[in-house]
DNA sequence: GTCTATACGTCGATAGAC
DNA sequence: GTCTATCGACGTATAGAC
């Protein structure tokens, strides 16, 4: 497909995705104004909305973008269902921890920004984020079913184990005292202990 | 200490603190405007100004008093020195899930809008955050000493249960199916298996 | 202590030239 | 595709009347 000559556009689009959300992520969506975006993006506020229709829809936009990420990740991660609840649950833990550190601006704003969210665009949200944490309730629920796990809730243990997950974005830095192959295994060991496996 | 005739400020002061508690949780920090506020309050938006410097102030002194209180609600409450690590992490959870749950929106705010204070600001509000959580890694530095906890690095276990028992504010309802008592025991259960207490 | 009025900046978003 | 110019609304904060 032949481009315009002059024309920037699909870089454009690309780069303002990539502005707002590290501008979202550090100063919060409504610190953060149009003309800041334009211009890291190098062009004036007006140019944006060649790209997005809103503030709003770009915000959506990214998190939407993100959720999908996320879930269609798994899928292609997630192990055959054949194998033991407790291989499973190690297969989460190491595919979160890997995916949520290669993305912490991502998760950052997708944690942070739901309630600058519209009503609707919320709701699309947050059914992509039950859809994930349903991921962690069904092999813990198996797990507890069989007697691999041990838990006295196993909804308050997905939610649990969520965030502790998640926190892990707050405090990581790549420049800092563990590697990521250690803080996987760190946690693979909270998480287990967590849900009381039996290993 | 005769109150002026006319006068109202200290009723104002604290509808002030609460109106903008209550604000800031739901909207966060940068979305509501002093008019916003103003308009909870009662009074005209100028009048703020006889209780805060600015807006920023208001939001320093709303996290500050916040952690104060947490801090200083766990020295009253700690138990002597003299107690088992096992004991004093139940106590510290126990502690913990009571005073967050009472306090849902100085919580919220607390963690969300961490990045709005100024530098300076910010500052102080981290150092009483590292000391709270300095408590829970103390424990878990003593208990896993003398061989009652096993984890495998005692920071990332702090931050780890710190960061599950903060969400717990994220799905908590007073009207949902868990009492706060229930919600206790289900949560000391998963912090002590994280902990990887020997019970 | 609270009001009204207002200074002055910035916001999101659009129109129209190039 | 991007620019400049601009609209109308709203932001924080202050001044001065009462």
């Amino acid at each position: 497909m032949a481009r315009k000559s002059g024309s920037n556009g699909e870089k454009t689009a690309k780069q303002l995705r990539e502005a707002a959300t590290v501008l979202f992520a550090k100063n919060g969506y409504a610190a953060v104004s149009m003309r800041q975006i334009a211009r890291e993006v190098g062009v004036q506020a007006g140019a944006l909305y060649l790209y997005t229709a809103d503030k709003q829809s770009l915000l959506f936009d990214l998190l939407d973008q993100h959720m999908q990420d996320l879930l269609q990740a798994w899928d292609v991660r997630a192990t055959p269902h054949a194998v033991t609840p407790m291989d499973r649950l190690e297969c989460f833990v190491r595919f979160h921890i890997r995916f949520h550190l290669l993305r912490t601006d991502e998760v950052f704003i997708s944690y942070m920004e739901l309630r600058n969210l519209t009503p609707e665009n919320f709701e699309v949200i947050q059914t992509a984020r039950r859809a994930y944490e349903g991921i962690l309730h069904d092999i813990l629920s198996a797990g507890q079913a069989e007697g691999t796990f041990n838990v006295s809730d196993t909804k308050v243990a997905t939610y649990a184990i969520i965030a502790m997950l998640i926190g892990m974005n707050t405090w990581y830095r790549d420049e800092g005292r563990l590697s990521i192959d250690m803080v996987e295994e760190i946690y693979l060991d909270l998480v287990m202990s967590a849900a009381g496996a039996k290993r």
